[in-house]
DNA sequence: AAGTGGTCTAGACCACCAG
DNA sequence: TGGTGGTCTAGACCACTTC
């Protein structure tokens, strides 16, 4: 662990337990690096961290203050939807149900998506998740054969991201996201379980590797009533 | 202008131009340092920037690479939400009927959403608005009267936030939102346009100010075939 | 072993805000 | 005017990749 983030962590604790109170102005940069033991550029480094993440902020010349915001509950604030639901949804029990799985040559679109060539294939998958007995997305997937070699349908009943990443040992870089709200397809209907006029909130997506590869190009649908997308934006001026 | 960001600037253009080709090496960071006559620690702090924009990759021991992603239209892919639609849509014609503007006192939802008091009154409004001829969204705003101090049908006619940020000289620090479909209610179906089976997409939000006041709630809600959400989520390991 | 990027330092100067 | 945070430096050491 590198310096700045164990002081992050540190300062971070304190305002959550309240020894910087919401509001209130914590110590300079001088004195917390001396409290510290490093040099200021370090402690400043630490404090970037807790500005990004929105606990803090700076005034030039008046000092840094705890936000206001800071004690919000955070849990759902950064979804990282690459991380998978496996992850995201841990403590509820999860099964998957798939229902397509296939090799084929990538149409226009998922080459454009995936940047890759007439004659890579991909892997094309649907996948139904449940969560906890109820139908909860439903997962259209394309992936090139070349980055997730071995994908069977063992994996797929389980996580199929925590097969890429400890598995076959690959980094996640990134995604770009697209959210939209459409009509429900048949699909839609048969496995949602949702009625012709239930509206679902498709989130497309591509994820890419730390090299800037891609790496999946899906589609995933939800009933209107059980998922709504949350984000935390902060204007870093980092 | 401070160096890093004028350096992160040309390196970018070289980027753009193909002065250094997708998925190259680029030149080291000494060098660098050198060919703009600052130290690496400066150096390192643009590149920084380029590598929180998804342009480049950096593997320890090895090298840093242009992104293949790199050259993807990033003209969608950060959507600042609380820039306005006045600001993000430039070349449109953009106008807005105001439907409702009242000031009351704060519904307990309101209050929470705000952080204020049940005495301190809210702007309660509601606009459609208009994007070349056709309806776009809907508005549902609250704001605390002391914050968006001498709001008026005219500049609610015209760019609320070109108010808040040029003529109160407030700055926005960021927001938090929420993303779901819906069906349409009423109101959407008589000023949006759509029938009783369009699906809504509803972009919920609070926008913060740049000490974590809150500053606006709000719930923007669009016909599913008019918007759609995109966003860029790069893995920041800085 | 040589070269890369990541971290850290001690000190300097600057822009800005408060009294 | 004194104190704050923001930037920048020159150099050091380290972790890692590549040869």
């Amino acid at each position: 662990m590198v310096k700045y983030e164990a002081i992050a962590n540190e300062i971070r604790k304190r305002i959550l337990r309240g020894v910087y109170p919401v509001e209130s102005l914590i110590p300079d940069q001088i004195s917390l690096s001396k409290e510290f033991n490093v040099s200021r550029m370090t402690m400043k480094k630490a404090l970037d961290i807790l500005a990004m993440e929105g606990l803090i902020y700076r005034q030039r010349g008046s000092g840094t203050y705890v936000m206001k915001t800071a004690l919000l509950n955070k849990q759902d604030a950064v979804v990282n939807e690459y991380d998978g639901l496996t992850k995201q949804l841990k403590g509820h029990e999860i099964t998957s149900k798939v229902i397509q799985f296939n090799v084929e040559f990538p149409s226009e679109e998922i080459m454009e998506h995936l940047m890759i060539k007439k004659n890579q294939p991909v892997y094309n998958l649907i996948r139904l998740r449940i969560v906890d007995g109820k139908p909860y997305v439903l997962e259209h997937t394309h992936m090139p054969t070349d980055l997730a070699t071995g994908l069977t349908e063992e994996i797929m009943e389980h996580s199929i991201y925590r097969y890429i990443h400890e598995e076959l040992g690959l980094q996640f870089g990134g995604a770009f996201r697209k959210i939209h709200a459409d009509k429900p397809s048949k699909y839609d209907q048969e496995y949602l379980d949702c009625k012709s006029d239930d509206p679902v909130l498709e989130v497309e997506q591509v994820v890419y590797l730390k090299d800037g590869r891609p790496f999946e190009y899906s589609r995933s649908r939800h009933r209107y009533d059980t998922r709504s997308y949350t984000m935390a934006d902060i204007n870093k001026n980092i």
